[in-house]
DNA sequence: ACCTGAACACCGTTCAAGT
DNA sequence: ACCTGAACACCGTTCAAGT
């Protein structure tokens, strides 16, 4: 009890860590440091960094269930996974590079994955399958994973280099020609309308296929 | 004339090296010593790490964009975003965590862009506006990125730890309860298939909002 | 113009030893 | 059971110096 370092406080150390000072300073010295420690003391409770970096991602994932088990249900599916996609961009984006770092992620605690299974029986409700339901849920995290990793490497480099996405920039970068490209790079809109717009052809495509 | 390491050079060299001994294994020194020249010289001809993996980036949007246009023009847009789909994923799983390194890509070769423009010409003639060009390459690019970081990490923890990801191991790992989830891992299947089921959802979602 | 040697300030990880 | 000190084998990057 002098110390008293778990593996609950290492991951909460880590993903503040990483918020403030980005993946690159997320090493093992810098989090042994945060919580008063040597180094080779994590080790003890965490068998390397990949471990440790699945039980962040583990622990993210926690947040986006318990998150959407606080929502009341919505009308349908679509609302359903309308909202899990929200928030699981939310949670990503709350971290820098969230979506690169949690995503393609091993679960380490079954109890986050059981939490699929109440939207699971509410969409066989609809007259979903659970194949069906398995795919629903995988396409939309594949494609808020997607986007989110675009869009924050967007907002990055627009951090370090403010001109590289400026309109104006980029059409000289561009040079002569693809007047296509350009003139959609002019109507462009970043962030939540472009997300949402996205989002709804995906779902589009989910009741094209699995029926609304 | 004597070493002759050109930017060139040294991206097919990173390229071969990243594929036969994984991210990891593709450091500066280790790139170096394949160019036969030590860790300095690569910096007179890249500003640093990050700038290299651009490059790289870069070269593997060139071949998909190369591989596209030697490619006989589909039908319909719904034809060519589904080959646009299928030679991006090929070129991702070519490469030992291809998704995940190359996606948010910042292409520093102009010429890249501009060959989206002749598939935007056609589009077009479908009575599609850029901006929605624009849309639905970006859809499917996120799906792409997000289907293959999870198929990618799901391989390669299958080589590692093959027990993980048999069904009945996994069972066993989730315990008591969550049948539904259960009985859709039992039919989950991999690969192509799903890749092309889950890439159907999403072109018949952009087929619902933007019109076939 | 292009490359090397040497150095700096770091990494993740192991392991004997301490309490 | 839990942590430290010291060490190992690395990193990316800089920079004076060489050719």
């Amino acid at each position: 009890m002098t110390k008293g370092i778990t593996r609950e406080r290492i991951v909460t150390a880590a993903l503040e860590l990483l918020d403030e000072k980005g993946m690159d300073a997320l090493t093992v010295r810098a989090l042994a440091a945060r919580l008063d420690v040597r180094a080779p003391a994590l080790y003890w409770h965490v068998r390397n960094k990949q471990e440790l970096l699945d039980e962040i991602a583990t622990e993210v994932m926690r947040r986006v269930a318990t998150t959407l088990a606080a929502i009341p249900p919505g009308a349908d599916w679509r609302d359903d996974l309308a909202a899990y996609a929200h928030v699981l961009r939310s949670e990503y984006l709350l971290h820098r590079d969230g979506a690169r770092i949690f995503s393609g992620t091993r679960i380490t605690d079954p109890a986050v994955v059981h939490m699929k299974e109440p939207w699971f029986e509410r969409w066989l409700a609809f007259g979903w399958k659970p194949a069906d339901a398995d795919d629903a849920v995988d396409v939309v995290t594949a494609f808020v994973v997607g986007f989110v990793i675009e869009e924050q490497e967007r907002r990055q480099a627009a951090e370090t280099d403010p001109t590289r996405f400026s309109v104006a920039e980029r059409e000289a970068w561009l040079g002569e020609g693809a007047s296509l490209v350009k003139e959609a790079a002019h109507v462009y809109d970043e962030g939540d309308q472009r997300f949402e717009r996205h989002l709804g052809i995906v779902l589009d495509g989910l009741a094209a296929r699995l029926g609304r």
